[in-house]
DNA sequence: CAACGCGTTGCAACGACTCGCAATAGCCAT
DNA sequence: ATGGCTATTGCGAGTCGTTGCAACGCGTTG
């Protein structure tokens, strides 16, 4: 729609991680099937966390024929390219996100069931800790702590 | 069997945590059965983690007639007494921990496989930080933080 | 445009857990 | 010892996620 693009020779299209998607499958002999171009479109509208039931069910609205299988090992590719990332709820449950927002861990109050984000130096002192003490290198993404709030003290 | 114990009238008989289940149930209308009888002697010879799974096989080999449900539910009552206490592993499955064993996290290499307890002192690290920044109050026992250990780096 | 190879899909079966419900059986009071 | 109250059990059904396998179809080649 905007004509000041059409003249453009090198037009840098504002670039959404998901728009190569399609060649970085063909690069590594994988292949783009409407599966997961369902899956990739209900991806896009998402914000925050999801869990893999709510993507299969959005993948539901668009495609009646989304089997479950199929979701849970797009997504599993998806976060081998680095595009979703996925953690275990307090009940283990899979929650995921997309990328490519801050990496962050999340914590859970046993008390009042709410659910936070580690913010990004919070989550640094965990990292740090582990890296110092230890040499480990943690992946934040996947990480839920549980606890109680400070309004659901005692 | 020892006959120093018989003439003594208060002797402390150096008490597990498990002697007195029986009372403490008792205390709270609750029942002492012969599925919580079998679940606890198969805890009792528990050392480090164990997987639900793991603790209904054992109960079965105690007592063939054994049902999953029940023993989750045991396991869930055993939790808020404070017997046990589980988290979840890096593919979101159920581990046990019997105590009084120090309340501690785990740490998971996606490289090796390896799991680690997280040291005390490297726990206490997380646990300052949430409670000074946030007020949150961290149960540790509940962590698996998962990343690549020193050997698995690149 | 037709043929081929192999990456993917759909399905069915399974494992780990949860929940509602009716039958069972601890525990206490006569 | 008997009876009753109600906590607990066993079961069936359901959810979430994984896996083996045969049929399918994407993408390439000629
Ligand atoms: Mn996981
Ligand atoms: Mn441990
Ligand atoms: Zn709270
Ligand atoms: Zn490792």
């Amino acid at each position: 729609m905007p004509p000041e693009q059409k003249a453009g020779a090198t037009v840098r299209p504002a670039v959404s991680p998901w728009d190569d998607i399609a060649e970085r499958l063909h690069a590594n002999g994988l292949r783009w099937t409407p599966q997961r171009r369902t899956l990739i479109e209900v991806l896009k509208e998402q914000q925050g966390h999801v869990t893999a039931s709510e993507l299969i069910a959005s993948c539901k609205e668009r495609d009646r024929t989304t089997t479950p299988s199929t979701v849970y090992r797009a997504l599993d590719l998806l976060e081998e390219l680095g595009l979703v990332r996925h953690g275990h709820g307090h009940d283990g449950r899979e929650e995921y996100h997309v990328l490519p927002d801050q990496v962050h861990g999340h914590l859970y109050c046993v008390g009042c069931g709410t659910t936070w984000e580690i913010r990004p130096e919070t989550g640094a002192v965990i990292v740090d800790a582990l890296a110092a003490q230890l040499g480990f290198d943690v992946d934040l993404s996947h990480v839920t702590i549980s606890g109680r709030c400070a309004g659901c003290h005692d």
